[in-house]
DNA sequence: ATTTATTGATAGTATTACTATTACTTTTGT
DNA sequence: ACAAAAGTAATAGTAATACTATCAATAAAT
């Protein structure tokens, strides 16, 4: 994949200062991403963010109410660039499993390095992901931030895998929970396969999670 | 299914002080999970807790560590509960796939009040594992705390279901990534349908959540 | 009757997740 | 070119968190 002039573009109630409107924002989100990497959510702040790229926590409250905002706004840049990989793979191909396998195959593999877009980066920005979403929407505000469209779009991601689903079978029953199941899945199977491996069957150079999940997939809609 | 007489064995690198010896511990236990229950686990702290049971914070401290340490053990007790009901349902019955269904189910099924065994809220239990569990093994300290064996109920639990996997289909390739995925799939389908319902398929009364992974695991092993 | 164990109460610490204020610097509009 | 506006840095401050440490009071076991 090319690096392509796109853009990825992020809904305004996701940050209080769009922080792609300048370099300190720019850095903020780059080196988060990093930081978080780093230390884990827990053991992230913006104090330490601050130190790491030479300016000061209250600058950064300019751009995030708080750090749970952030990672908010990681998730949809994170998602809206996977809806912009799936798209490119799948529009105005006709249906086939070939193309549901493509999109599974988006959604369940590992970010290798050279598919950098911007100036964030892809592959630790999934690491990420994979370890800290959940947190995100696993608090006590989930449902009052999910009216204000905080997991847009996610779910469009789902939604729109699921209709590939439902094109080629248009009676399966049960379409986004398969999507979200794979997608959830995939993310715990590779965390798993770094640290409880017994959880998983992962063997080096077998892609076997992409593997498992194509297959999950179309044996449950044959 | 009627209280029967069983105990719960947790592990004691679990706690500091064994909760079930005094009645302070149990209290700890019991009214924890309500806390968090309510607050959600961020929300909760120790000193709430404290004043909820009539105690002070730093005899909580005495029996568990800290608060990640606590959610440990629940879990731990939440997976031991599990593999006890798994043992009745399945202990010395033929392979068939009546029987893995049957695990299935109990893997995925909401619980129902009435299945108490002991002083702890089951069904409360349930609900916590399924909003907090994947914070207890989203650390930084993972590695660390699955080698003093943090997760191996979990993992029991895990591979019990997955050598069922194994009677019916001994050529399976990836009977751990199945039940691992079941288990997450099920709680996040779970947490989905009440707070972020376009992920799921659910409609009350229909118990699709079970009746999909049953029939996820049935056509990916056949 | 006296160790010993258990709990309670109080105090203290470093850190977190912010908010508020002020001043300095850069950009921009005219 | 100059003033206004916007953006950023620095400092200070706050309530709460997640503990640790100490010591007294009480209950149980020998």
């Amino acid at each position: 994949m090319k690096t392509l002039p796109i853009q990825i573009r992020i809904d305004p109630a996701l940050y209080t200062k769009d922080p792609e409107s300048s370099e300190l924002g720019k850095k903020i989100v780059s080196q988060s991403i990093q930081l978080i990497d780093e230390l884990g959510f827990e053991g992230f702040t913006f104090k330490k963010l601050g130190a790491k790229i030479g300016s000061n926590e209250s600058s950064i409250y300019r751009y995030f109410d708080s750090k749970h905002a952030l990672l908010v706004y990681l998730l949809n840049w994170y998602w809206s660039w996977v809806a912009y990989r799936l798209a490119v793979a799948t529009t105005n191909v006709p249906p086939s499993e070939e193309k549901l396998t493509n999109a599974i195959g988006i959604l369940t593999a590992k970010i290798k390095k050279d598919q950098t877009i911007s100036f964030v980066d892809e592959e630790m920005l999934q690491r990420i992901i994979i370890t800290e979403s959940s947190k995100a929407y696993h608090t006590k505000d989930v449902d009052k931030e999910n009216e204000k469209g905080f997991y847009r779009t996610y779910k469009s991601v789902v939604q729109k895998v699921s209709d590939m689903v439902l094109e080629l079978n248009p009676n399966y029953e049960f379409p986004h929970m398969l999507i979200s199941t794979v997608i959830e899945g995939a993310h715990h199977q590779h965390y798993f396969s770094q640290h409880l491996p017994s959880l998983t069957d992962v063997e080096i150079g077998k892609n076997n999670i992409v593997r498992f999940y194509k297959d999950l997939v179309l044996s449950s809609i044959r």
